[in-house]
DNA sequence: CTGTTAGCGCATTCAC
DNA sequence: GTGAATGCGCTAACAG
C-alpha cells in the first residue's frame, strides 16, 4: 500500500488527500486551524488508508508520554488483582496508556527490567510490588520520570519518591484487638518471607499490641506471599493444639490459614481458630470464607495513584498515608467467651 | 543536567564521552562493532548521566515494535488474572513490553480506545475479552499488526486473524456426561449475558448432549461473567427443588452458584446439587471450593498465543484448538446412587 | 574502528 | 489557512 514502509504515514494520507504533510498533522493536532473542507478531506483519506497517528513519532516533540509504567509481581494474587484492574481502568479513562511489567518473568534481571520501562519515556513508574533500588529511582529522577510507591517501603533516604501507604500500624493493631476481643490468648501471625514492604510493618504492630497485653505471638515467616504458604502454615502451627487465633498479613495467606484449618486440620473457624487477614480482596466475601479482615480501600488507593501521576515532574513527592477499617465476617468469633476473660 | 530536554539523549553523552552520536549509538547497538575503550568510556558517561536509549526514536526505524497490545475486562476475574500474569511473564522473558488495555474503564468509546493502541506500533494485539469488530481486524492489517483472539468469536469471515480456542464443544460435552453420570436428571447451565465468545459454544454443547440423552435444561442467561451473577443464578434456579445439576460456563459463576448453593439455598453440594465448571481458575482448587471442572491448560494457552506473537506479520492466521480436560473434585457427585441409573 | 550524513514520522516554526 | 523548512533522538549507509 504505502510502498516504503509497513504502517502509513501521514505523508500517505496527504499524497492521497492531495494536501501537504502539514496540513495532515494540524488535522490532528487539538489546537490548530484547519479548514472544514480540507480537514474532511484528509479524514477521508486516512479512513480509507487506515492511518493512525505515530504516536511514538510525536512523543518525541513532546515533554513527557501518555505512558504510565506498572509494575507488579504477583499479578495472580486477588487482591493485587483487583488493584491492577482499577488501576488501568482508571489509566484508560484519562487517556494514558499502561505498560505492564511483571517482574516474576523476569528472574534475576529484573533491576534491568524495570529500567528498560524507562527506555519508552514512561511519566511515572507505579510500584505494586517488589522493591525500589535507590540505583533506580535516581535514573527515574533522571530521566524525569515520577515514581510511585504502593505498600512499599520507604527508600533509603533524600530518594524522592512518592509513598503511598494503608495505615499498616493501625491495621496491625486492629488485627490484634479484634482477636483479643475473640478471647484469643495463644495466637500466630504468618508472613511470607519477604524482607521488604508493609507486611511487616502489619505483623510488628500486631505483636507489639499483643504484647503489651501479654499475649504470646509465633511468627511464622517462611515462602512467598501465596496461597500455599498459608497452607503450610496452617499445617505446622495447628499440627498440635494452642493457637486459638491466626493473623494473616494479606487475605491471600489468611485463606490458606482458613481453608487448611478447617479441610485438614480439624478445627471450626471461629469456633476453635480465628483467622484474620488484611486488604479485603473480593474474594474474601465470598460465603466460602466470610474472612474478617482489615480493609484498604482500593478507591482510595486508586485516587491517590491517579494523584501522584498528575503531579509535575519537579512538584515535591507525595507521602499519603490511607485509612485501615475492620471488616466484620464470620471467621473471627464473636466475643469471650471460651476463656472467661474480660474484653478490654 | 542535559539543558535542552528533561531527557538524557545520546548527544549528552556523546559530548561527555568525547566522541561522536554514532558511536553512543553503535555501543548500544546489538550487532555493531566498537572498540573496548571507547565503549568503556560511552558506559561511563552514560551510567553517570543516567542514561537510556530512546526506544521510542529507536522503534522508528525498526520494521516492528516491542510492544505487544493486551486487551481485557475483567482484569479482576480469577483465571482472566491468571492468564495476564501468566502472559505478561512469558513477554518478559522475551523482552516484549506488555500494553494493557482495560475495556471496563472505556465506555462507549470502547472501540477507540482499542485503535489507540495501534498508535503506539504494537506489533501485536492480544484480545483476552470483548469482541473484535472487522473494522478493528482491518486497521491491524493495515498497521501491520497482527490480532489474536483467545477464546473469542471468529471473526466475519475473510478477515485475518488468529484464533486460539480452547476446545469448548468437547469440554461442554464433558460436563454433560459428568453430571450424568453422577445421576442428575434436571439440570441448569449459567451463562452471563455475553452473546459472544466461547461461552456460547460451552453452554450449547452442554445442553445438546443433556438433550440427546433426554434430559431437560434450563439455560440463565442474565448479568456479566462474574461471581455474582452466579450467586442471582442460584437464588433463582434453587428457590424450588428440582434442579439436581449445574454447570457454570464460567469458574467464576459456578463458584457464585456453589457458594450459594450451600450457604443461603441450604444444598449439600455434591449430595443434594453438583456443580461443574469451567476453566480451572486457581481459586477452584482451593478447598473451600473443590470445584471440579473442565480445565484449559494455561501452559497451553501461552505458548499458543507466543506463538502467534512471534509470526511474520505476513504469515497465514493461525487457527489454534486447545484440548481441555476434566478435572475432578469434589463438586459432582461420585456416581449415581439416588436415581438408580446406570451410568454409561 | 570512527565520524559525517541522511532519513524514520511527526509537530512546529516561518513565510506566503 | 496553507506549504516549505527545521529538529525531536535515533539507526543505518556512507566515507575515511
Amino acid at each position: 500500500m504505502t510502498g516504503r514502509s509497513r504502517f502509513v504515514s501521514a505523508a500517505d494520507v496527504a499524497e492521497r488527500a492531495g494536501v501537504s504533510r502539514s496540513a495532515v498533522s494540524r488535522a490532528y493536532t487539538p489546537g490548530a486551524h484547519v479548514s472544514a473542507e480540507t480537514r474532511r478531506r484528509i479524514y477521508a483519506a486516512a479512513e480509507e488508508l487506515g492511518y493512525r497517528v505515530n504516536r511514538l513519532a510525536r512523543s518525541l516533540h513532546q515533554p513527557r508520554s501518555d505512558l504510565v509504567g506498572v509494575v507488579g509481581a504477583n499479578l495472580a494474587n486477588p487482591y493485587i488483582s483487583a488493584q491492577l484492574a482499577a488501576l488501568s481502568a482508571a489509566l484508560q479513562r484519562r487517556r494514558l496508556q499502561c505498560l505492564l511489567l511483571n517482574t516474576a518473568g523476569s528472574g534475576p534481571g529484573a533491576q534491568e527490567d524495570l529500567a528498560r520501562l524507562l527506555d519508552y519515556r514512561v511519566r511515572t513508574v507505579v510500584l505494586l510490588s517488589g522493591a525500589a533500588p535507590d540505583a533506580l529511582i535516581r535514573l527515574c529522577a533522571q530521566n524525569g520520570a515520577r515514581m510511585v510507591l504502593i505498600n512499599r517501603p520507604a527508600p533509603p533516604e533524600g530518594a524522592a519518591a512518592d509513598l503511598i501507604l494503608a495505615d499498616s500500624a493501625e491495621g496491625g493493631r486492629l488485627a490484634a484487638a479484634r482477636l483479643r476481643a475473640a478471647g484469643c490468648r495463644n495466637v500466630a501471625v504468618v508472613i511470607s518471607a519477604s524482607r521488604t514492604s508493609a507486611k511487616l510493618d502489619r505483623a510488628r504492630a500486631f505483636a507489639e499490641d499483643m504484647a503489651r497485653h501479654g499475649v504470646p505471638v509465633t511468627r511464622w515467616a517462611k515462602g512467598e506471599n501465596s496461597y500455599q504458604t498459608g497452607v503450610e502454615a496452617a499445617r505446622a502451627l495447628l499440627a498440635r493444639p494452642g493457637i486459638d487465633g491466626i493473623f494473616g498479613v494479606t487475605d491471600e495467606i489468611a485463606l490458606g490459614v482458613l481453608n487448611t484449618a478447617r479441610a485438614e486440620m480439624g478445627r471450626r473457624v471461629p469456633d476453635d481458630l480465628s483467622v484474620i487477614g488484611f486488604d479485603d480482596a473480593p474474594v474474601s466475601a465470598w460465603a466460602s470464607h466470610g474472612l474478617t479482615t482489615v480493609a484498604q480501600s482500593l478507591e482510595a488507593l486508586t485516587a491517590a495513584t491517579l494523584e501522584a501521576i498528575d503531579c509535575a515532574p519537579e512538584a515535591p513527592p507525595l507521602h499519603l498515608r490511607l485509612p485501615v477499617a475492620l471488616v466484620e465476617r464470620s471467621s473471627v468469633a464473636l466475643a469471650a467467651h471460651r476463656h472467661d476473660v474480660i474484653v478490654p
